[in-house]
RNA sequence: CGCGGGGUGGAGCAGUCCGGUAGCUCGUCGGGCUCAUAACCCGAAGGUCGGAGGUUCAAAUCCUCCCCCCGCAA
């Protein structure tokens, strides 16, 4: 089958690579345009685009999906099925229609709950016992096309979006090749998605990682797993950004946003129970344990974060 | 030329503006005390202060250039 892949992050990585392991053929690869990123305005090359290099894929990089240009570039490479992982844009329903068996979406939650585009980091941040992968022939509404495949994970309390997101890549792509395997023999039954349990996931912006101190200790602990790696959860200390890149929750008592350091552990009182730093980082330092954060006398017990 | 912070014994930091004996909290090693310890006491090792030039009687500190790390922004 001649398949065209769409994908920009890493998340769109490994189902890709899977998809040519798996002996599939891939005629070309759609990602997102190369945007200045990083210090000093480098422009940087999406993961995808580096993986297609490396594999030596023609590679596409459209600025609108509905370039006529573009759409007709696609259409050279008579794709029989296009393969959507974490692309970043809408695709238009010429493009849908383009391919005979459509287009497949790998999304990271259990449809229909998290569509969007920020699954992972909200399925960790609601504190759901479990997600998973879906594979879905897509539609024109977002996410809402109908399941062919999915797979559930639990979500271990410890567990970042990093790693929960490179999990699900790998169980993604695993999945993507079982339905691609079943699709042509008609053994996946498309099941229409249950409008009543929809919820959706939007974007994460960064100042959704500010901490409320008021909140619960292991409220303020998805939190911080949700947004580790990126963007960080983050509060203040005397007037400097302090990210809390790893913490967990604990059963004790503290007066909200106060740091409290009794030799062992460097804690924080919330709304409900103290929040145990682990890995913190002050504005322009490196990362570091609390426990060194500590020594060097930024957390001090008594100390105010978030004032 | 996007804005900004930083590189000081093994860790985290102060000292730099106003040049003049390398400091703090820990860690490490040795000894002591204790039923015990994340405790306490005594002692020790460990640093060409990111690099190279320059100014000076004297540079972590002032000047010039370079390397590296990080926050914002995207």
């Amino acid at each position: 089958m001649r398949i065209v892949y769409f994908g920009t992050p890493e998340f769109a990585v490994a189902p890709l690579r899977h998809l040519l392991a798996a002996g599939h053929s891939v005629v070309g690869v759609v990602c997102q345009a190369d945007k200045p990123a990083g210090r000093g305005q480098h422009v940087a090359a999406p993961p995808v685009k580096l993986a297609a290099i490396e594999l030596r894929l023609p590679l596409l990089q459209p600025a609108k999906a509905r370039d006529p240009e573009f759409f007709e570039a696609l259409r050279a490479w008579q794709p029989e099925l296009i393969a959507v992982a974490a692309y970043g844009k809408i695709l238009p329903k010429t493009i849908l229609d383009l391919p005979r068996w459509g287009c497949i979406n790998v999304h990271a939650s259990l449809l229909p709950r998290h569509r969007g585009a920020a699954p992972i980091q909200w399925a960790i941040f609601e504190g759901d016992p479990t997600t998973g992968v879906t594979i879905m022939q897509m539609s024109e509404k977002m996410d809402a096309g109908d399941i062919l495949l999915q797979r559930v994970t639990p979500i271990s309390d410890t567990e970042s979006y990093g790693e929960l997101q490179s999990r699900l890549a790998d169980i993604g792509a695993a999945a993507l090749v079982e339905a691609l395997a079943q699709l042509p023999d008609g053994r996946l039954v498309p099941q229409v998605q249950d409008e009543a349990l929809v919820t959706y996931a939007p974007m994460i912006e960064k100042e959704q990682g500010r901490i409320d101190w008021q909140r619960p200790a292991a409220a303020i602990g998805r939190q911080v797993r949700a947004f580790n790696p990126w963007p960080s959860a983050f509060t203040t200390l005397e007037g400097k950004l302090l990210k809390i890149h790893r913490a967990h929750p604990a059963a004790a008592v503290g007066r909200a946003g106060e740091v409290s350091d009794d030799g062992v552990s460097v804690h924080v009182g919330t709304g409900s129970g103290v929040l145990v730093l682990e890995e913190v980082q002050v504005e322009g330092r490196k990362r570091m344990s609390a426990r060194d954060c500590a020594r060097g006398g930024a957390l001090r017990s008594g100390v105010k974060l978030g004032g």
